[in-house]
Parts: C-alpha cells; sequence; structure tokens
DNA sequence: CTTGTCATGTTATTCCATATCATATATCCG
DNA sequence: CGGATATATGATATGGAATAACATGACAAG
C-alpha cells in the first residue's frame, strides 16, 4: 500500500483461517473494502486483479500460480503464465495477497490496509493456512540481526504443522 | 540425524556467515566433523554427498540445485537433477544442509549435530547467508499457535536485508 | 493528435523439482 | 561363501514455477 496506512485494531489480527466463520459475507467483505482501498489509494484493482483475489478469498488456503492460471482459462482471461503472475504481483506489492515460500504459492491477507509483518501457519494435512502477526524486529531473530550488524527490510516466518482439526482426527 | 545428538555450547551458536574467518580451515573442520558425525550415526558421506556438501561450505552463501549440479558434472559426477537433489535431501535430512526457502537454494549448517531450528539473513545485494537460532516457541508466533491450537513441527524463519558491508556501501 | 504510462496478451525460455525404471553396491544372514 | 535385502547411483522423461522479451490496447496529459 502506497498511502493512507493506519494501524488496525488488535482485536481485528487473529487469526482467521483455522475455525468456522460465515464465509460468503467474509469474502464479500472483503472485496468490497479492497475495491474501497483501491479507490482512496489510487490503484486499479481491474477485472483479472479482482477475480484472482477473490479466487484467493474464497480459500483459506495457498493456491498455486498455475491453479490460478486454469480457472482464469476458465473465466475467459488471458491463460499464459506473466496473466497470474501479474496480478498476483499487485496484489502483493500493495498488501492484498502474501505469497507462502515454502509452498510457492499464494494466500489472501487476512488483515489488509494494515501495515503489518505476517506469519504463518500451515497445516500438512488439509493445506489449510492461517496468518497471524510476527514480532519481527522483537525475538532473537531481531538480536542477532542487531548484533551482525544486519539490516532486516522483510521476513518470512512460517510455521508448518498440524492444524486443530487435523490434529484431532490424527489422535482418534 | 538419527541419534547421538547434543546441544551445541552457546558460544558455538553465532552467526558465521558475515565477516572474516580462516575460510579454508572453516571448510576443513567442517567436512571432518561431518564425516565423523556420520561414523557415529552410521549414516554413508558417499563421494557425491561430500562433494555437494563441500561446495556449499566453499559458498558462504546459498547455492541453487543447478548451480551444484553443473559442479557435479565439471567434477565428473552424475550430471541428471535427481544426483544432486538426492544428495540434498540426504544432507538436509541429516542437518548439515538447510534449504533456504525464500531462495529456492541451499547452504551449508553453521552448526551441525546440532538440534535446532535455524533462522537466516540473506543479504539482497550480494546474496550472503547467516544462520542464527530462531526462538521458535517463544514469541508471537508460539503464542499465536497455541491459541489457534496448531502444532507447529518445523518452522522458516528468513530475514531479508542488507549485510553490514552492503550497508556500509550503500551510506558511501 | 501525439506522447507517455499502464495494463493485458502471447511466445519462448529458464529454472526448480519429482516420478520412474534400471543398475550397481553395500550389508545382513544362513 | 552365496543369496536376499536394503541402499545408492545413473539416466530418461515430465511436471511445475517464474521470468524475459515483444506486441497490442486503453487512456490521460499536453
Ligand atoms: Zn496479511
Ligand atoms: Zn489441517
Ligand atoms: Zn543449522
Ligand atoms: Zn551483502
Amino acid at each position: 500500500m502506497t498511502s493512507g496506512m493506519r494501524p488496525v485494531p488488535e482485536d481485528h489480527m487473529a487469526p482467521i483461517g483455522f475455525g468456522d466463520h460465515d464465509h460468503d459475507t467474509c469474502v464479500e467483505n472483503a472485496l468490497t473494502s479492497a475495491e474501497q482501498l483501491c479507490r482512496e489509494n489510487g490503484l486499479r484493482l481491474t477485472p483479472v486483479r479482482r477475480k484472482v483475489l477473490e479466487m484467493l478469498l474464497q480459500e483459506h488456503r495457498a493456491l498455486g500460480a498455475y491453479a490460478i492460471l486454469d480457472r482464469l482459462r476458465e473465466e475467459g482471461f488471458g491463460s499464459q503464465p506473466p496473466v497470474a503472475y501479474r496480478a498476483l504481483d499487485f496484489l502483493v506489492r500493495n498488501g492484498f495477497v502474501h505469497k507462502i515460500e515454502r509452498l510457492n504459492a499464494f494466500v489472501a491477507c487476512s488483515h489488509p490496509g494494515a501495515t503489518h509483518s505476517p506469519a504463518f501457519m500451515i497445516c500438512r494435512k488439509c493445506d489449510a493456512v492461517a496468518e497471524a502477526q510476527a514480532s519481527t524486529a522483537k525475538g532473537s531473530l531481531g538480536a542477532a540481526a542487531r548484533a551482525a550488524g544486519f539490516e532486516i527490510e522483510r521476513t518470512v516466518v512460517e510455521a508448518e504443522g498440524l492444524c486443530p482439526d487435523c490434529t484431532k482426527k490424527a489422535r482418534k
């Protein structure tokens, strides 16, 4: 996001990837608020970009660029890799989508509009992805960086494991 | 590593990726200690595997699988992708090498033999990589995971930024 | 109208990674 | 030792991720 950033209240920062919620309105709301954010910041949420964001919001999990591309093709958009990658680039640059490096895949941001360095919990069983807030600068990494004189610009924090549902299933 | 694990003293845990050191003996020592660790644990550090580890120790930065493969070819080893990937798989599984997800590349471990969840500092200018210790369970991610009921099995922690050298150069 | 900027489309290529089948080499046991 | 078993390597083929390069269309500013 280029401007108009504001901190988001703490109670909006809870991970939403696990557990139930009204998904239809969840997607609706996210799209509406994305449109508004773009309007406010002079960004163009074009049809392809909007479609990709919508796809990622529909799933609460990561989609690979080629899965996205397949769906774009079905919807009548361009079907070559750059089409997907450019839309994803826009969405990532502006904070609507995050890339999960571990999976080479993309997921919709859970609290867009807020400047934040995200951390992710990735279920290795069901592929669900939940976003939480990383305490970048604090913690041992921040300390090590300061000690070494390393200037952190961006962090990747991804935890892999079992989500609550899959843990329950594994136990029974 | 399958057995014989021991914690490593704290003072061996400092990042060694940035700053000068006697690199030749650094590589020597690491190779020798890898050989010993393998002997102790019934692991087979075969010629290909040893060569790959040596290559990664030579650089204190991440190498892609195909860069590794090129060098293997030059040394008269097999030159097909699986050759490199199998050696890397062995080295990663046994803690001699880490994968840098952000770069889809591999780097030699700075404190092998110790059970540890590594964190990395990656210079975007010169590609140097330093390894530090991540405080996985502590910090906000651990808290979020406990709150959500997510069971962490493995973490990826990678910071991207400028190393001390490149910071100095940028300033002048 | 012209120019510059931004978004989209298309082609081609490069890089990363794995499945599969075949062959060799240890290691174990009778 | 000889044969069974597991492990390691070799080689072929394919799939998936990402970008380079070039062309076209939309649109706003001058
Ligand atoms: Zn986010
Ligand atoms: Zn799950
Ligand atoms: Zn390590
Ligand atoms: Zn640097």
